[in-house]
DNA sequence: CTGTTAGCGCCTTCAT
DNA sequence: ATGAAGGCGCTAACAG
């Protein structure tokens, strides 16, 4: 293993300053009134030797690494590259640089696993002081993974995901708000037959959307007309075969217009709707959930239910720091809004 | 602030197996033979106890933080959003994980800044050991971060970037290649009037790419028909616009066949060309590059040129781990090679 | 207001 | 094969 090269130290700049080491340790630290004249001396053979304190030291000493996590339980390889996480890595990036803190990423494996590849390692090991955390997926070993997060007093926060106890941040935002308002625009403009369509995969967030739609439904008197397609899984492909189904139904009409339980469904509904001749939004309006980055994109743009992943995000990442600094954070639930986005499919 | 609480030692450990200190780190790095009965007896109060080392302690005692940097010098603030720097990280994480490394991502801000902000720190302070760095959109500064960066003698590898020196692995693709055969086999399908669209904003990649389209219109003496249109950004309405231009002439007939500079320009092109009523591909054909994951579903689905970033990650990811690791890395330039990805734009 | 002392958890060197 | 001592760079507590 080869080793760094040799940093400054904080010994060197105290000799450079002729001053001892703790004073340019209070310098560094805005402590009690050190001289003016020393101050400037200090700080002046800091910039010109260029010395950072090391954080492997600072972090030995105070206990803290001053650095927060992204973890992503997801059993897919790739999620890293999913774009609705890239949203919440760029809120947190912008709060933890503003904080000076550092921003960790990892994707620990659930699965039972060797010793030393525990899931909460880089908790263990103290390389963060707390964590971002979103479960994708199904998996029956979420609930263990929050216990043990729990059990080890780790400071974290979850989203989407609503958790019980007060030990946890959760980070929400109003899915089934946004669901309902959603279907009852729908229905306003003159739309009736509305399916939605979910995965076989349980996502607790998807699940809010469901209640909203069959809310509104209820709501306006058309129980009758509410129809689940569910995907094999989250992918275009899936939501193109679930819409097909509905299209395939002989026994009733055709629905007027479909809302996807998230973007990617609801893509790949406009395509099994095309693909049949159908024309989007006369013959079938088509609204998503999400609003990534692409659905304004894709033709006819896809009018959805924007879902604030920056936001959360930031929020996560200010609320895990203020709790980290003692700070009183008041609410552990933080709920944040969806919000409509027409655009030409509806 | 808070302190953590606070985690096993490794003294807790050696009192627990009854042994000194020193075993239980021998044991932990499996240094020469411990007798296996204690090895058995250090192992299970490991797991009893749950201990893991401390990563502070460690990368203080090592001067090593086994941790990857992914650093993206970007304007824009949400660039860690974009679905090429996920593929990216995602490459990264998988390799950093398999070698027991952390990964940390960054956006340092290039502009003159405060002491204590430099955009170097995550180097001088010890949190990482090694970098991947992509210096996105233009900037003159960017030779300057380069130049930074080799007499920090930090280790380090480029994006899709060429340096000159030893000092720095750089992670290319076969830009140019890839645009040469994408060109030519357009030609080979009977197309001549072949138009590129990229950027005002200068990105060394986009520049191969418009080398090896040019080269492949010469080649097939078609270089009267070149003919380049500059979005005044690299998103999908500045390809719109661009594609606009391109249309608008008068004096000159239409592409029957158009290639972005990226798949967002591509994209942009694409609604242009429908806009005025124009089909894919029957009247003009649609060629994009780096094949990000959306390309797929836009309708038409897009053909374009896949530039492998996900393996980009990786590769980077193994080579500054090999490098840190003393292993002598043959290359300090890897190619990775573009392949073309016919879709039903084309 | 400044300097000295001690120790965070770990690993390397030396001694046993 | 195992134990003791020292120090990595830093800061909290105390001493001057």
């Amino acid at each position: 293993m080869k080793l760094r090269k040799r940093n400054v130290t904080i010994r060197e700049v105290a000799r450079a300053a002729g001053v001892s080491i703790q004073t340019v340790s209070n310098v560094m630290h805005n402590k009690s009134s050190v001289r003016p004249e020393i101050q400037v001396r200090v700080l002046d053979a800091i910039k010109r030797l260029g010395y950072y304190p090391s954080q492997s030291a600072q972090g030995l000493r105070q206990g803290a690494s001053l650095t927060l996590g992204f973890l992503v339980f997801d059993p897919n390889p790739r999620a890293l590259a999913d774009p609705v996480h890239g949203e919440v890595i760029a809120g947190m990036n912008d709060v933890a640089r503003a904080n000076n803190y550092s921003l960790l990423i990892d994707t620990p494996s659930i699965r039972p696993e060797a010793p030393g590849e525990h899931f909460l390692r880089p908790f263990y090991t103290n390389r963060i002081d707390a964590a971002v955390i979103t479960l994708s997926g199904t998996s029956d070993l979420h609930d263990a993974v929050i216990a043990e997060l729990v059990e080890a007093n780790a400071v974290f926060a979850l989203l989407e995901r609503e958790v019980s106890g007060d030990q946890a941040f959760c980070l929400l935002s109003t899915n089934a708000a946004g669901a309902y308002d959603a279907t009852s625009l729908l229905i306003k403009r003159g739309r009736s037959r509305i399916a939605f369509i979910d995965s076989i995969q349980v996502w607790p967030a998807v699940e809010q959307r469901l209640q909203g739609y069959m809310r509104a439904m209820r709501a306006h008197g058309l129980e009758s007309h509410i129809q689940v397609a569910s995907s094999p899984d989250w992918t275009v492909e899936g939501g193109a075969s679930a819409m097909q189904r509905l299209l395939n139904q002989t026994d009733r009409p055709w629905p007027d217009a479909v809302i996807g339980g998230n973007d990617l469904l609801a893509v790949g509904a406009m395509h099994a709707i095309r693909a049949v001749g159908l024309r989007i939004p006369d013959d079938i309006a088509v609204m998503g959930f999400d609003d990534f980055e692409f659905a304004r994109y894709v033709e006819p743009a896809i009018s959805t239910v924007h879902v604030p992943y920056y936001d959360m995000g930031r929020r996560a990442a200010e609320t895990l720091i203020d709790h980290l600094q003692g700070k009183t954070v008041a609410e552990r639930r933080i709920i944040l809004p969806t919000r409509i986005i027409l655009r030409r499919s509806t």
